[in-house]
DNA sequence: CCAAAAGTGTTGTTTCTACACCCATGA
DNA sequence: TCATGGGTGTAGAAACAACACTTTTGG
């Protein structure tokens, strides 16, 4: 049996969580040379949206954030991190709302659900092979390409673009690929990230004379080989190194 | 006649406003070469907090900031910008808490106010020279020197901690002496404020070199004297590129 | 033999750091 | 004439950007 979805258990358990506010997920995982990031569509609504979570009184807004990406893709003990918190009135067009709120069951339109909320941006960088993507009955879970996203409910569109932007400003302090990437990997794919995320092209040697400095990756003496290509070295990440990384982000 | 305090002010209009989320202001001044931050506190609790504020149903969130900072200091169409938001359920004192609640007035321990608050941080960075302090009747304002700030309300130190280490990851991005410094000042009382952000000395030369290579900054041509010294010379920033990067600020 | 992608190194430019000497001032 | 703080310049080190040739491989 499927299970319900969030917004249909908030609406069924109102009382156990705080109104008003919401968490947005941005989860983006890499595959096949390219960013992705996850999103979800009820099956009776056109458009496509970020994964959603709420707060129980007695939770912790991370610990919220996080459960929402371990239902979504069954990962747990993911690094997640708050970049920004959206508190516009006119983020929310009434119409559509009502629309959704109408179709899950909340007819009653003073309910907070129905009404404004302030939503906090949660972004997790993790790794493609390792998701197992999981939706509730009426709805769908599917990755899309960074750089071909749909026009999105909401302000999803620019909550993807301000999390891109702030990893954009932390991409020389915080190892963005090692959740990203399986644990064996070429520099190339490291490279294609760093691409993608800034926009633009990197030179070859430069990034990897650059990123090696870093100390945060381990030459692993292993090769992998592509048909036509010279066999190419594989790299990992020194997990320690990183891990106490991101612990001291801000 | 004094004004009623903001957090009376959401007791008695409770309706209004969005529950369960506050705004926490560090507003950040300088004078006498020193970084201040303006901290609040009731008549009748012992510890000083940062100004607080609630969010109108119909308010945006960043316009709510704004409204705490021109309630306080006068000031109005200052540039704040939010840093973090503080969801841990642990942040609060219970005992504290309705010590505050119950002296305000509000002895109904349901009303969300007495409950578990999300808080975002939003921050100020002002010119000294033109705050006008303004306190409700029964609470006090007051600067106090950055590095000097007592045990304060809640997690607001750690707030506080965390404006600072947003502020000096910024601090080559951004501005940052643009609105603390009076119109004409000396390359020295800039300096004094990055030293301080960064709580490391810097070389007078080499800052100097630095700051001025940014273009933020104008010669005036003009000197300050002060008693047995050289005559300095006296800055301004060049408002239109400051404002310009001010927007393009993530 | 060719195309594809990887490995490797050099050079000039820019930026950073550390540091020293002189100057104008009021006491 | 002295202490204070400001003005200015240079030299070595480090980081960065641009760039070319060679190697392995499968087709």
């Amino acid at each position: 049996m499927k299970k319900r979805s969030v917004v249909e258990s908030v609406v069924n358990n109102e009382t156990i969580y705080q109104q008003g506010i919401s968490v947005d997920c941005v989860i983006i995982g890499f595959h096949d040379r390219r960013l992705k990031v996850l999103l979800s569509k009820f099956n009776f609504f056109h458009k496509w949206m970020l994964p959603v979570g709420f707060i129980m009184k007695d939770e912790d807004m991370d610990v919220a954030a996080c459960s929402v990406l371990k239902n979504i893709t069954g990962l747990k003990d993911i690094y997640m991190y708050q970049f920004h918190t959206f508190g516009s009135t006119i983020r929310l067009n009434a119409k559509e709302h009502r629309t959704i709120m109408a179709k899950i069951g909340l007819a009653d339109t003073n309910h907070w659900l129905a009404q404004r909320l302030v939503s906090v941006g949660y972004c997790a960088l993790v790794d493609y092979s390792q998701v197992n993507i999981s939706a509730s009955a009426n709805e769908k879970v599917q990755w899309f390409n960074i750089n071909e996203i749909p026009s999105l409910y909401s302000d999803h569109n620019s909550i993807i673009g301000k999390a891109l932007a702030m990893i954009r400003t932390q991409l020389d302090i915080i190892p963005v690929g090692y959740k990203l990437l399986p644990e064996k990997f070429p520099l190339s794919e490291l490279r294609i990230i760093y691409e993608t995320i800034l926009e633009q092209e990197l030179d070859r040697r430069n990034f990897q004379r650059k990123i090696l400095s870093t100390g945060y990756l381990i030459n692993l003496g292993e090769y992998q080989r592509k048909p036509g290509q010279k066999p190419t070295a594989l790299f990992a990440f020194d997990k320690e190194k990183c891990e106490e990384a991101l612990q001291n982000i801000i």
